[in-house]
DNA sequence: GTTAGCATGTAAGGAGTTACATGATTTT
DNA sequence: AAAATCATGTAACTCCTTACATGCTAAC
């Protein structure tokens, strides 16, 4: 693919929730092909004058690395929704097991933002205005309902990797033992 | 108020939704007193040697500033949902039409993300995966309940303006009529 | 008197955007 | 042949974070 096209597909398999600039797409390609994680699969012999469609496949080493990439968690709390979905979208190319383990890792991230709204909620309660209070509010619903997405993604998962399975011994989690309050401090 | 109070104050009546860096806050608190927006209210003359707290008050011009920068639209449409708490945080510094006016902006935004997901759907529908797919059904649930929740902070505000109005001719606008497709392209 | 937390700052640098500039191809 | 769109690239710049460095103040 070349990166115009590149740009285009993405935006559309991420349903509008992302999209690369040509900025900085382009510099990227160009390290990725530097660091031979990309290649070029039609060279510019083709044609000879000017700028030509440079199209790139992706490297074993290239496919290595954004494997891992997908599975990297940066302290960057921020972004972390954005980053979510890009890392969901591309979803289909990881094994089960890691995909479950991305979905609680999700999710404990979810439990943590809804205990500290409950922490604003006790320290702050008197001196805080209605507005910020329907921010709070709004912020724990919308987050309990992200939560029981994710823990119908995670059934969905673990049904898949049952029929996979047949029944193999150590399937004894259930969705209620996810609900508990354990949090990854 | 001085710099690390600001930083911890901030934090909390945002909820945990947003956090300054003290290597963002302090060259900025420079620059507001520079450019004469905050002036400091306890100089250094208290204590002469080594570091100080530094209390700062807003000015009459820093004020105007800060009023209009609350009703900054800026192009970037990714920091756009982070943007509108940290508005929604300071509104109670607003007029009621004001604030009606930004809440229809962001209903607006809303409306259009949810029909960037239909077009989604409508174009890409056979070669999207199960976990895109869900990904943009969840997309449009949360979104839905968030126009929902805008809805009923205009009706509020609505209700707040017209118990002050007492009955003022030009007040026909009912919820529904807001529901309405008219997106601002 | 020393640890922990309060308080301020700076230097380096990462990550990405905007604006600009160029040229090729397709459509009208 | 003009206009639109496809396609690539770069330079400048903005915004922010991390890591570091310093010193004050309260608590044990």
């Amino acid at each position: 693919m070349h990166g115009y096209q590149l740009s285009r597909e993405l935006g559309e398999s991420l349903g509008g929730f992302w999209r690369v600039s040509y900025g900085s797409l382009y510099p990227t390609l160009g390290r990725l092909e530097r660091d031979g994680e990309v290649e070029t699969v039609v060279p510019d012999d083709s044609v000879r004058a000017g700028r030509r469609k440079h199209v790139y496949r992706i490297t074993d080493k290239g496919e290595r690395a954004f494997l891992e990439r997908l599975q990297e968690s940066p302290a960057d709390t921020s972004s972390e929704d954005t980053r979510f979905r890009i890392r969901l979208a591309f979803f289909r190319y990881l094994p089960p097991e890691t995909r479950i383990r991305l979905l609680e890792r999700r999710r404990a991230f979810l439990e943590d933002r809804l205990s500290t709204f409950s922490d604003s909620m006790r320290t702050t309660r008197a001196r805080v205005d209605d507005y910020t209070l329907a921010l709070i509010e709004h912020g724990q619903k919308a987050t309990e309902s992200d939560i029981a997405w994710l823990d119908d993604l995670i059934a969905a998962e673990h049904t898949k990797s049952r029929g996979r399975v047949a029944r193999g011994g150590r399937e004894r989690r259930r969705t209620s033992t996810l609900r508990r309050k354990e949090r990854t401090s």
